[in-house]
DNA sequence: TTTAATTTGTTCGTATGTATG
DNA sequence: TCATACATACGAACAAATTAA
């Protein structure tokens, strides 16, 4: 009989794990309100410094928010991608992500999104992606800007329409990632009208698709977007490289 | 003219901050050490709590970790997927995420990863896949727990093959997921020889798109096995589903 | 409007167990 | 073995912010 040693777990650890257990598990739902620090001090048995670790480390991973002299608590977040958004920003500035590999991976993302939703999209939630395509038609004349938003309430409605959660997150957060990386470039050389017009024609075509439920194509003109939008931003060559992976049948 | 309300950051996001920019920006490198709790107290000027709060939040952000004792102070930690695999997984409980929509998931991001690695991988990086492969074979007669870890070997050999760090982070952690959310029904019906022999003749299907640089192929193998791999775990209008997006030309 | 009570933000001092030389 | 420096954890205290009487 060998005994094998016990892993030191920490005062906050033990702390963190229940809360968030009770939060993971619906038995706080969002915007309930946490006990007060003074009274988490007695229910746990330990520090307020200790406490205040722990809700720290909670407030951190995007599952509650304390504001000073809040007689409330600490209240319980709803579902944000915003931590899955700071771990993808850690992966990417730390491998120094090139622009290629954030592009290929959205194209990809994109792709399945619109695939999906191609499949099983329901009625109500087509007429949803249709409303936005026709808000961006009319964002036109506003501005790049409006367009923008518009377009980017487009990309949601589509991936709302997939029903998959986790796609949806990665979809909007990849977008989100993108969108800072080019932001630079983007502001230097804002959409044209012609521009604008180019892009909802093809927003369009995925339209089309996704509503015959051709998902297929829906996916492949969604991945030849992402080249014909940002193509002016890389490299000729990486350019081929994205293409490789546009496989019309 | 009107001026927008400050925003409150506090003492330890500030200290955060700091660290975490230099951490990502690689002027810390991963194995070096910060200095310790008392001097970090001098060099930012609060006091120990706050500094400690900000220790804490960047390990539970994976960048740190510090033991008691350490004369050298909290180390710095190489990337790994943990952060993500947490983000992730906050995501899956919180909206009650299905079997089948963590498998859609990685039916596509699987496909994603063969993919791209018919397009772009190396002769180094193929015969790394081979050799996993291989080794598959042998770990066949050793029981299904080690051909259960030579399967993990193999696929993350492939994702390696991408050389896209997010695509492969997102592979790593999605596969461990889909493991997390069937172990219990694996371990009461464990691989039979039968099953590992026909899920290598899979693997050695993909391999083989791989190396002749198929993509859709490679992406489409990859789909399918997922089916028939959890098949059976799934009921069958779930597999329906699943088969929808399974669109061999 | 002002005041009082409560809460969070932050600091300091101290005791305890741990790792290194 | 001992001394030193370290992280862990606790308790008390004050300032700043919020809410409600």
């Amino acid at each position: 009989m060998a005994f094998t040693r016990v892993q030191h777990v920490r005062a906050y650890q033990r702390v963190v794990q229940q809360i968030e257990e009770a939060i993971l598990s619906a038995e706080l739902a969002p915007g309930s309100h946490l006990p007060s620090e003074r009274e988490l001090v007695e229910q746990f048995g330990v520090s307020r410094a200790t406490v205040r670790e722990a809700l720290r480390v909670l407030e951190s991973a995007g599952l509650i928010s304390s504001r000073p002299g809040d007689p409330n608590g600490a209240t319980v977040l709803a579902l944000s991608s915003t931590n899955l958004a700071r771990s993808m920003t850690i992966i990417a500035r730390r491998e120094r992500l090139e622009l290629i590999d954030l592009l290929q991976f959205r194209m990809f993302i994109e792709g399945n999104v619109c695939e999906l939703a191609a499949c099983v999209r329901t009625d109500e939630q087509l007429l949803a992606i249709r409303q936005a395509s026709e808000r961006m038609r009319a964002a036109m004349s506003e501005g790049f800007e409006a367009f923008g938003e518009a377009d980017l309430a487009f990309h949601m409605s589509i991936a709302a329409a997939t029903d998959n959660p986790l796609l949806q997150a990665c979809d909007e957060v990849v977008l989100g990632l993108v969108r800072s990386m080019v932001s630079e470039k983007l502001a230097a050389a804002p959409d044209t009208v012609a521009q604008m017009k180019e892009s909802l024609a093809r927003h369009e075509m995925v339209l089309d698709a996704i509503e015959k439920g051709d998902a297929a194509r829906a996916a492949n003109l969604a991945r030849l977007h992402q080249i014909d939008y940002y193509g002016s931003f890389i490299a000729q060559e990486v350019q081929f490289r994205l293409e490789r992976l546009c496989n019309l049948p």
